[in-house]
DNA sequence: AAAAAATCGTGATTTTTTTCTCAATAAGCG
DNA sequence: CGCTTATTGAGAAAAAAATCACGATTTTTT
């Protein structure tokens, strides 16, 4: 969740993070054949006010319509262009477990350009068994895949007892960006872009929220 | 991602998000035995500075000790308390799919107060069959659950084209709660608290970010 | 052709979040 | 015991994000 922006100050970090949503409901609104959407559309979706969306937007520097909104086939590629969608990055896996599997099977990557290329375990039951198309590596291997690839990314599903060692070896291999699965907090570089994927926080702050409306209809 | 808060205007929502962060932290330094943490330590592991996790912290209630800093267990409980972790949560999953059965053999969540107590998938050739220590049940018995248990969250793992029907069904029959994991801005009424888990947008950002360090290596 | 309506874009303002500064406190030590 | 050090806690200041207010633009209506 955090540590993405250490590398990038001064750009509006919150304005960034919403606007992969966008880009989502306009996928929705394209299937549906909507030729604009308005800033109100979008802000509904949201806890912010209309013209927030709208400086979210010129961020990417698109520009709408009055009376109409913004097109929605030209802002969704607009938005493409901007976070690099379609730019096909590549990526290697670690932890061909429950996790790993339903991710390395999962086609929604491929939507936002991110391909899988080799798939690492540990574990000498799994190496050389298959998994959706690939078979399964030995963490030995990855010097030699990344020589062949230009791999930007690694995916972490692997326990976070064994989290911190492989973004190490990763790291240490020149890969320059993580996504980590294992509930914890990674430590790395200052040049390496790490995402957390944290769901046990998500429950968190779901307990929080829950916890607090039940308190409140007990209440006065 | 978004929407939970809804409800609850006027609490630092940004100081909020970090806390479960923090608890993670706890429990790997309570498994080391560390008897103490500072806020300078934590903060290493933000892009914040140490005096905004001292404010985080504040929220809770709980107090440091001068010189030493905070008490590992002492401040880790009183972020359970605070959160409402070990408050013990009970929800019902929809989509025995690739992701659902990971979720439901996922043990982690357990350790957040998350107890599944119901799994329901709508294919006849799913449905009676077993799945972790369930056994898949039709969504025409969720009535039955609900009157038995008293469910608060569903997590929804089905495909992006039912998820706004499960929605509607669930919260229509008083779920308060849902975590989405289908990549899509659900519409829900404002007494629901939603969670949405979204993986797509992780990619895109972490796309963005790439696209920007490599941009970078090229420019002056 | 003018008026009305919808919506964008943006500068000004307000609110929220973060950082800065520093006094207060507890611990260790000569 | 008094001095030094590390660290908290809290108010002031700064920065960032969100909202407000409104002029500009395009379409629709009369
Ligand atoms: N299952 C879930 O739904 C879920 C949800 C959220 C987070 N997570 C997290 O994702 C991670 C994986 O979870 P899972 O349920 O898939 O666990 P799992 O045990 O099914 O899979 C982990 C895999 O990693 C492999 N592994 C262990 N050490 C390794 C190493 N050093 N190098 C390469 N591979 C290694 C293991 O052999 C195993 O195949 C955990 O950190 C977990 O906390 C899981
Ligand atoms: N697989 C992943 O790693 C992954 C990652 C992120 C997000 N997601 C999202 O999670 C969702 C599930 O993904 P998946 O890969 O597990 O897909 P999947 O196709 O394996 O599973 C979906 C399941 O939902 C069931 N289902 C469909 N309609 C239903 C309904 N109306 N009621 C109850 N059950 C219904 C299907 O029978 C199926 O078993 C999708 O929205 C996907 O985009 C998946």
């Amino acid at each position: 969740m955090y540590a993405e922006n250490k590398l990038f100050k001064n750009l509006p970090e919150q304005y960034l993070k919403r606007i992969p949503f966008y880009h989502q409901i306009l996928s929705e609104l394209a299937l549906k054949n909507e030729a604009y959407v308005s800033s109100r559309y979008l802000a509904g979706f949201f806890n912010v006010d209309e013209t927030q969306i709208r400086k979210d937007i010129s961020l990417t520097g698109y520009k709408g319509k009055p009376k109409y909104g913004y097109s929605v086939q030209g802002l969704k590629e607009a938005i493409e262009a901007y976070l690099g969608i379609n730019y096909h990055n590549t990526a290697v896996l670690f932890g061909a477990g429950k996790l790993g599997t339903a991710l390395i099977e999962y086609e929604g990557l491929a939507d936002y350009g991110l391909e899988i290329i080799a798939v690492f375990d540990n574990n000498p039951v799994k190496i050389g068994s298959p998994v959706g198309h690939f078979n399964i590596l030995s963490p030995s291997a990855l010097p030699r895949v990344i020589r062949s690839f230009d791999i930007g990314i690694a995916i972490l599903t692997v326990p976070k007892t064994a989290a911190q060692e492989v973004c190490d070896q990763v790291t240490a291999m020149g890969i320059k960006a993580i996504w980590n699965f294992a509930p914890l907090q990674l430590s790395v570089g200052m040049d390496v872009i790490l995402r957390n994927e944290n769901l046990a926080a998500g429950a968190a702050l779901l307990s929080y929220y829950l916890k607090k409306s039940n308190h409140r209809q007990e209440g006065p």
